[in-house]
DNA sequence: TATCCATCAAGTGGGAAGAAGTGGTAAGAA
DNA sequence: TTCTTACCACTTCTTCCCACTTGATGGATA
């Protein structure tokens, strides 16, 4: 590889749950290229491999998913079945499934990310990867700090939330 | 390492408690140098282990996890109803997961604090931890001075009132 | 009993090797 | 010929390791 992460604050590798399910977190900082080449956190690498599924997401990102996480996802989605993505919303499910787009990793850990999906996350040059459990997200770096800060300012929602998972 | 903690204001030690679990108290400063390390209060490191998690807390600080503890508070993510097709769940999911991070404890006792935890948290070169029960929090010192003098405000107000009222 | 000294433990700083990100060029496909 | 993909090279950052400084502690001696 060649210069080296320096946009990127990387600590430590994402963690693998004790279930063995795929554990990202984090927020990684990473910038698109005049051939729309972008490389995926050396610490998502590992997990996901050498092919990942990118699809739009919600709130002007993209997801990404390991092909294994997408197989499980997109058959629930298929059969029909109460899933995390809930069968009942058919248009999110064409959504998803419609913009899905299967995407190769390459030598130095590089993905190219399509037209199409650049577009619906308005992904300009300065991108943010987001570990988020089970998938990663993409956003516009711009369009992240608007929306964490949106977040951050409903200080007590996420005091509520905290304490429901337990920290006090 | 050398002769011994200097900045470090250490007050009291950390405590398991009975029950087997961890307890940490106390307030300990230390300097994030130019590299972004930190020591880990000494008196913590032993509690903690070689691995912990770092997530945006509330009131513009940071939480520090043992991986046990965050093992347990992630748990609970999944096992509530966290539907991805409801945006506060979105959110929250994005702003602990995302924020969070593992990281490796040096050999010396010294973990990296990622850019965008230290900018959360508003962390210049002083930085606070305090022990609180089974989680460390990280503040910056002035922003800390500040949230404490406030709360002693709130404090004198309080047993003002409450003197008023009778009690003593 | 008090002071001084020696030893230990903890924090801080810097350098070097390796890893990772980014840019460019060349080869192949449309 | 042009666009895409694969490969290569360079630079920067991260991380590990080592050394130095400094505060604390315990023991010995006056």
């Amino acid at each position: 590889m060649g210069r080296s992460g320096k946009n990127n604050q990387t600590i430590i590798p994402t963690i693998i749950s004790p279930h063995g399910q795929i554990m990202l977190i984090g927020e990684y900082r990473h910038t698109i290229d005049d051939k729309n080449r972008l490389s995926l956190p050396a610490k998502f690498r590992k997990e996901m491999g050498k092919t990942v599924v990118v699809t739009p997401g919600l709130d002007s990102c993209l997801f990404i998913f390991t092909v294994k996480e997408w197989d499980r996802i997109s058959g629930h989605l298929s059969a029909g079945e109460s899933s995390i993505l809930q069968a009942d919303n058919r248009g999110f499910n064409r959504f998803l499934l419609g913009g899905a787009v299967e995407v190769e990793v390459d030598a130095v850990g590089r993905m190219l990310i399509p037209e199409h999906l650049r577009e619906r996350a308005k992904l300009k040059t300065k991108v943010v990867f987001l570990g988020v459990r089970d998938r990663a997200e993409l956003w516009d770096e711009a369009v992240w700090q608007e929306y964490r800060a949106a977040i951050e300012r409903k200080a007590d929602q996420l005091a509520e939330k905290l304490g429901q998972a337990g920290v006090q």
